[in-house]
DNA sequence: TATTATTCGTGAATTAATTCTCTATTGGAG
DNA sequence: CTCCAATAGAGAATTAATTCACGAATAATA
């Protein structure tokens, strides 16, 4: 029996389906047709029976003793992440981070169409970084009202993120990327996904302390 | 009885102790001496319990009716993630996300201290930015054996992520933290954390494309 | 054509993470 | 001084995620 699209899916799986699609548009590169669970868990040391559950979550039907479609399943990962469509967005604080964000070209990878940039400071606003436009921040919510924007990408300090995502929400903006290190307020309907920098390096340098210790038991 | 420090902790936990910290700096900037789990807990949106028991990983102790002591739980956090200590590291890949991190300021509170960065273009060597050099990155494992560096961040393309770190391996750093969308082989004593941005972004455009199906069920 | 090895798919078992429930403590109010 | 309300802490219960076990399908091989 096939089963209903449910409405969430594990985050896990979610953050793991992104590295499945490195090493699958390399396989495509190199022409090959198939590949199985077995081969991508080698590749990415993963089980084999977690790679086949998160596969299936994009709905990929497999031929037994043959694997999956390369291309299909890279068309029903994309699909299953939302990267099948583009999606406008604007980007606000044109910072060292935001700058990066602006000239990161494989976003056009993942349906990302950064449209406009933001800032409030006066000697930002008015030049073109990466072929984006940076204006001043006021001018943001009526723009995304007007546009119809998809993705607001906040890249501002701690202090003004809150305002900022005020603003976005204000423009109709439904999915909050934001890269600040503050919990943002936002309504139900919108979607904020957090960025830190900071939570990453946590994960590792505590990593790094926990194996020293246990090295000094040793 | 008191617990005996475990050697790894869940990654859940690790996640959401920064966000933590950020309440609590700003807590002490309005020099509130306690605070309880569950002040914490609706700051953040989290069950109070869970905040309790993520706490609990970094040994410290509350009293009953009061809460935590705010200086306190920042230095017990702080020290869980191993940012108690100045890291020394190596950045190679100086395009635009290396830039930006070079350029980070606020990786001095995580004691996250980029000493020298490295790349292969020509055209970047030689230069100084943010007051970091950049060398050419065949300088970097001999430099890294003599500075005793710590932490090394793969900012290049994934084509040469693998390289990279091979070098960083035979220079003895033991932490990697890898922004480049590939998976890295490294030996069992080295860490490796992922901070692929396209991962958060897969999240993100993932949760929205749920819940605009469900609203069209709806 | 029959056999074998590989792989998918699924349900069960296990492990990890979260949430619930209860007890003990303690500062403040009456 | 006594009671009350807020809170930490710890163990139990629940839920989520991972891993195991096995049956069914199928391409390759003898």
């Amino acid at each position: 029996m096939r089963k209903i699209r449910k409405f969430s899916a594990p985050e896990p799986s979610m953050r793991r389906l992104p590295a499945y699609l490195h090493v699958l548009t390399r396989l495509l590169r190199e022409n090959r047709l198939y590949v199985s669970c077995t081969f991508i868990s080698n590749e990415l040391y993963l089980d084999p029976t977690q790679v086949r559950k998160d596969l299936a979550l994009t709905g990929i039907v497999g031929k037994p003793r043959v694997g999956y479609s390369v291309e299909e399943l890279i068309d029903k990962i994309k699909a299953f992440l939302g990267w099948d469509v583009q999606r406008n967005a604007f980007l606000v604080g044109v910072g060292n981070l935001g700058t990066a964000l602006l000239g990161y070209q494989r976003f056009r990878l993942y349906g990302l169409n950064i449209v406009t940039a933001f800032d409030k400071d006066p000697r930002r606003i008015g030049k073109t970084i990466f072929g984006v436009d940076v204006l001043h921040v006021d001018k943001m919510t009526n723009l995304a009202l007007r546009n119809k924007i998809d993705i607001g990408i906040i890249t501002v300090g701690e202090d003004a993120a809150q305002e900022v995502a005020d603003l976005m929400v204000q423009g109709f903006i439904k999915g909050i990327w934001n890269f600040a290190p503050k919990t943002l307020i936002v309504p139900d309907d919108v979607i904020v996904e957090n960025a830190q920098l900071s939570v990453s390096l946590g994960v590792l340098t505590s990593k790094m302390k926990l194996s020293q210790t246990e090295k000094n038991m040793v």
